[in-house]
DNA sequence: GACAAAATAGAACGACCGTCCCAGACTCTC
DNA sequence: GAGAGTCTGGGACGGTCGTTCTATTTTGTC
């Protein structure tokens, strides 16, 4: 690796790090310099303007993910333990102080680029898509394993996979509840169990109406 | 209502649009002039300074929700169908376009703020503190009046019902998932079955470990 | 070790930011 | 309708932003 790589890729780690507390947007080529030991004009020549290097930010968090989340997860024998595999990969990735301080850097990103349209933002909801679908795909094949009922909705396992990933972030960065992983690990743990166990007739209109 | 109070509170209304889709550092006091028709100095006369502006416009948005949301929710027959008219009732404050283009503006302040100390953050905590007991509280109604299994975790549920909100939120909002709304529905109506029904028994180490 | 190429620093630019001061316009009350 | 008080606009301030240009240092190769 040459030198204006290496210094690349060390713009770019803190770059991340930063951008999982405050986002994208935030970023600012003065201050990041600083905290890499270079002159504004120094680091702004590996990249040509400040969408760039945006870009770059989010295409270097997405290999980190998929090499630290993705792809050991993946390693997991198929069905459940691989479904678990992912979701335990996915907290130790949220839980990096030393590479992302502020928890999962796509959850910040989402919220800061779903409004804005770009670029950023399509290749952003690129790579949520993909994900979401390896999640919904790891229940598919724990379907055919025979460790989920079968007809069991495998995108709606995927949303609610998620879903509960979305109440750790909540729970845990903004409120800082010390129980949250505690009752992130007890939601997962019941959407596994419910997507095991035979299917439950989707309620008729509530018996309780709701006025 | 003066004339002051009268701009001011349209500067606010304005505000909490902008602040549901950028957050509130995203907040200029020229373009928010603009906005509203006012010059810079004119509008920044109405608040002492920006973080000023700020916070008023967190309470401003915590008024309205009070107003849309608690209050209207609250009126709903104890049990089940308060804790549905609950969340019909923020539902429909995530989906009124004109009040918060952003989507609920709380969500988009607790990822922006999550990571920034300050009195901003200290409000904004405090007040989900309230909301999330408040849905806990629903919960324990329900358990009293027998909608709910004795024993009920109304401290989960609550957790469960946020992250429910949570994920139409980034399903809608940044996905822009058409079925958004259906998959958290049929998230909620599990959520609300399982919550009746009787509890299932806490899985012991899973059947098949995760490497 | 010389030399081309690559990497970095320094200084300056226009734009916009929050903030302040002050004068003029408007509102409301008697 | 006059006058005190409230509200608003214009202009300027220092600061920071992204960006550009140019010079200087450092790197890698023969």
């Amino acid at each position: 690796m040459s030198k204006g790589e290496e210094t690349r890729a060390a713009i770019l780690d803190e770059a991340v790090a930063e951008a999982s507390r405050f986002g994208l947007e935030a970023l600012t080529i003065g201050q990041l310099a600083q905290r890499v030991g270079l002159s504004k004009s120094g680091l702004f020549a590996h990249f040509g303007s400040k969408e760039d290097l945006q870009l770059q930010v989010l295409e270097s968090a997405v290999a980190r993910f998929v090499e630290r989340v993705v792809a050991p997860g993946l390693r997991a024998a198929r069905g459940v333990p691989r479904v678990r595999s992912l979701f335990e990969h996915w907290l130790a990735w949220e839980q990096d102080a030393a590479l992302l301080p502020g928890g999962c850097v796509f959850i910040t990103l989402a919220n800061e680029l779903d409004d804005r349209p770009g670029p950023l933002r399509d290749r952003l909801v690129g790579y949520q898509r993909d994900w979401i679908e390896a999640l919904a795909t790891a229940a598919r094949i724990a379907v055919e394993e025979g460790h989920f009922r079968a007809g069991l909705d495998t995108a709606q396992f995927a949303h609610d996979f998620y879903s509960v990933f979305l109440a750790y972030h909540h729970f845990n960065r903004l409120l800082r509840e010390p129980r949250a992983e505690e009752r992130a690990r007890r939601a997962f743990d019941h959407l596994v169990a419910a997507a095991a166990g035979p299917d439950v007739p989707d309620p008729e209109p509530p018996a309780h109406p709701a006025p």
